[in-house]
DNA sequence: TTATATGCAAATTGTTTGCAAGTAT
DNA sequence: ATACTTGCAAACAATTTGCATATAA
């Protein structure tokens, strides 16, 4: 099992993501600046840095990741991780990117496309996260929430096992 | 929103649950006994009252309360955090527990009951977690691990929002 | 000009670990 | 007698916060 500093650098650019279109992320660039506008905040060159490296990047970055994009780039050099855990708080707030709890005690990201609604298979031999849609478990999902009375804001869906390849690896 | 502290005292006892049957829980203190004498692990009025008062609470308990009911017994003064995370990592080992994380930063134990496979649907108003099933949901895991060519271990299905009762209080 | 933002370090929270003393086997 | 356990406190890791300084508006 990969350790956690292992798996922080794991998850980096994987195939299977879904690429956010212009328009998506012009999009968010909008709603963030509305949301931005009526809160009074402002717009710095730490937070657009950071934002459009997020933009720029794979799902599921650990902020650890992100910062060390971040600070690749120049401008970026300085920038602390507190303020890397306010802009991404900032863009979870305004709806812009979800927080993903995968159970190896890091908080990742994603664009909160709706255009690519998906959940996640992840496996625990290498750590790779693949994203699957399934329309068939939504509508049941509508199904068991009516039943149960609830009005549904999200929902997290995730399955746990070995990848292909790791079963590959394993039969030598 | 509940504060941290607060969801830790809501997810009490809660009438959706489960309860075991003592033939389940007679297998499992078989399957804990087994695995301890295994690893030449011992048993210890500590271990026997931490172990014996999980058996008895409902699920999604935390190890705070855990720890909180366990002091509230006698013997149970002067157990410490430590053992109770030993312990419950323990349960969790030999398959006796299972660990659930639902993202406010607690992680929950429940028992690994497999005559009540369930997931869980969480309402973000009052912290309330109730267990639903689904097997058609199942079936179509199972269909979705194929295509991916991966072995399933486990899954997590959480489904957040807003139960009944919070949405009539609402309306108020 | 003035309220917000930043970077750093210190604080917090949940969890784990080292160790001396206690105890099951 | 020997190794496992315990409780405590210290260590850890991820995240948050306080504060003096910097900066957007």
């Amino acid at each position: 099992m990969p350790s956690r500093a292992e798996r922080n650098r794991i998850g980096g650019p994987n195939p299977a993501h879904h690429v956010p279109s212009q328009a998506t992320l012009e999009h968010f660039r909008t709603v963030l600046a509305e949301h931005m506008a009526k809160k009074g905040l402002r717009s710095t060159d730490q937070r657009r840095l950071i934002v459009e490296t997020f933009f720029g990047k794979a799902d599921h970055i650990s902020i650890e990741q992100l910062l060390e994009e971040v600070r690749k780039q120049e401008n970026g050099q300085h920038v602390g991780y507190a303020t890397v855990y306010r802009t991404l708080k900032l863009l979870t707030e305004c709806g812009v990117a979800h927080e993903r709890k995968f159970g190896d005690g890091l908080t990742r990201y994603e664009l909160a496309d709706d255009t690519s609604h998906h959940d996640h298979l992840i496996c625990l031999e290498c750590g790779d996260i693949i994203e699957f849609e399934e329309p068939r478990i939504e509508s049941l999902q509508d199904e068991i929430a009516q039943r149960h009375g609830f009005r549904l804001t999200s929902h997290k869906h995730e399955m746990y096992g070995v990848c292909a390849s790791c079963q590959a690896r394993e039969k030598n």
